[in-house]
DNA sequence: CGCTGGGTTGACACTCTTCAAATTTCGTGG
DNA sequence: CCACGAAATTTGAAGAGTGTCAACCCAGCG
C-alpha cells in the first residue's frame, strides 16, 4: 500500500474498503522533492490531486512588499490541493517545508471514480471542508490572541494532528521550520517569535529548537493557546476549552 | 423563482437548467428572522442547508473571555451552512447581522438530488470551496496587514461580492453592522475602528455610517487593503494587485 | 422626556516591530 | 576532519501602532 497514513484523520474511516481500493489504485508517480520547493503556483491550472505521503506542505500568500503569510500547514496523509479539483485553479501557492516524498491523482482518475460513487466524493469533499475549518481556527488565532497565545496554539494544532497519524510519539516531532517562518504562520516577526518560545520554553510549555518541536506541558498549551481540537473532527466532545 | 440572485456568484453558470430546476424544486421554508438571531450552533447536528435570501448572515466564534471573532459574512445568494451537509455538525456558530430572509433545502433532498448528478454535487462543492477561499483571505488580512489595511480589505471584498449579486450600485449599500462589529471582523477593538474609519473618510476612500456604506475610491481602497478579487473566481485575471 | 446603545475623543500603558549587532549553528569545500 | 561562509538565532534599545479606560455626545425610542 501507498501508505498507511493515507486519509488518516480526514475521514478515511467513512470509505468502504472497496472505495478506498479503488482510490489508492489510482494513486501513481510516487516522487520526492527538496526543501522549500514550489509545488503549485497561485493561477496555473491545476491537471492533478497531490496526496503528501512524507514530509510538510504550506500554502501561503505574499503580500505587496514579498513578505509571506502562511495559510495553512500539511501532515502526511493529507491531499494538499484537492480543491483544486472543483476550482480548477488555485489563488495561493503551495511549497514543501523540507524534504518531502509526494503521490499524484491524475483529476481525470478522480472523476471517473467519483461519478459512480457519491460517497466517495462527499469524503473527498468532507477532507477539503477540514482544511476550511482549519482556516477559520488561524483566523481565530490572528484575529483574537496575542503572540504567546498565537505560537501556542499553532503548536498545539499540529501536535494534535501530527498525533491523529501517529508522528508525535510523547508530543515530540520534527518540524523543519525556521523561527521567521513561525512568525510567517503567526504573523508576528521571527525576532518577536524568538522571544515568545523563549517564553514557553521558560514556562514549560514548549520547546522548540534544531528543527525539533516538544510539547512539555499539553495541558498548559492548550489553555495559554484557547485550543479545543473538536474543529478536527476526530471525535472529541464538542465544547470550548478554558 | 425563489430568488434571482440564488448561487449568483457561486458557479452558478456552471449548472445545468435541469440542475438548477432541480435545485430550486428542492427548496421549501420560506423564513424571516430578526436581527442578530442565532441559526446554528457549534457543535449541534445541522439537518438542512440555508440559502440566505435577504439580508447578512456572519459566522463567528467566542473566545476565553466571550469575545467574539468573525470568520466570514454572507450575503444574498449564498448557503451560509451547505459544509453541514459532509459535516454533519459545525464547529461554529452563524448569526443573521440585521433582519434577514432564508430559505431551506433538507441534507435528504440534496442527498438524493446530488446522487444521481455528480456535476451539481461538483458545483456545490465548489461553493464551499469559495468560501475557504475567503477564509485564506481573512487569514492574509489579519496576518498581513495594518489596521487601515484590515478595514479597507474588508470593505473591498464586501463590496466586489455585492456588485457580483447586483447588490452594490455605485459602490454603495446598506450594512447592518456597528464599529463593534467590524472591530469583531478586523481583529480590532471598536474604538480602534472608529479612529480608522475617520481616517478613510478624511482620505476619500470610504464612508460608513448610519448602517450605510459607500466606496468612494474602489482603486484606492483596493490598493491600501492589497486586495485583488481574483479569490472569488469570478473571472478576473490571476496577479496580485499593487 | 430620560434611558440606552452606539459613536467620538483624549490620555496613557503595553505589545510588538524595527534596526542593529553579536553569537551560534549548519552546510560545504578543502 | 577542519575551515569557512551563509543562514539562523539571540539580545538590546528605541519607536510605532493598538489597546484600555474614561468621559462625553448624540439619536432613537420607550
Amino acid at each position: 500500500m501507498l501508505t498507511d497514513r493515507f486519509l488518516l484523520g480526514r475521514g478515511r474511516e467513512r470509505l468502504s474498503d472497496g472505495d478506498l481500493r479503488e482510490l489508492e489504485a489510482a494513486v501513481t508517480q510516487m516522487r520526492d522533492v527538496p526543501a522549500r520547493h514550489v509545488l503549485v503556483r497561485r493561477g496555473e491550472p491545476v491537471r492533478q490531486a497531490t496526496l503528501l505521503v512524507e514530509g510538510y506542505a504550506c500554502r501561503y500568500m505574499d503580500d505587496r512588499d514579498g513578505r509571506r503569510q502562511l495559510l495553512a500547514l500539511h501532515v502526511p496523509g493529507d491531499f494538499i490541493d484537492l480543491h483544486g479539483f472543483p476550482m480548477q485553479v488555485l489563488d495561493h501557492d503551495i511549497a514543501t517545508l523540507g524534504p518531502a516524498r509526494l503521490a499524484f491523482v491524475d483529476h481525470a482518475g478522480l472523476e471517473a471514480i467519483t461519478a459512480a460513487r457519491p460517497q466517495l466524493m462527499r469524503m473527498l469533499w468532507f477532507s477539503t471542508l477540514l482544511d476550511a475549518a482549519m482556516h477559520r481556527e488561524w483566523i481565530f488565532r490572528l484575529g483574537r490572541l496575542g503572540s504567546e497565545g498565537r505560537v501556542a496554539h499553532f503548536f498545539a494544532e499540529l501536535e494534535a494532528r501530527l498525533a491523529m497519524v501517529g508522528l508525535a510519539p510523547d508530543g515530540a516531532f520534527a518540524l523543519p521550520m525556521t523561527q521567521a517562518d513561525l512568525g510567517e504562520a503567526c504573523g508576528i516577526t521571527g525576532v518577536h517569535a524568538n522571544r515568545v518560545l523563549r517564553r514557553l520554553r521558560e514556562d514549560g510549555l514548549l520547546a522548540f529548537a534544531a528543527g525539533r518541536a516538544e510539547v512539555l506541558d499539553r495541558t498548559g498549551l492548550r489553555r495559554l493557546g484557547e485550543f479545543d481540537p473538536a474543529y478536527l473532527y476526530g471525535g472529541a466532545p464538542w465544547s470550548r476549552a478554558d
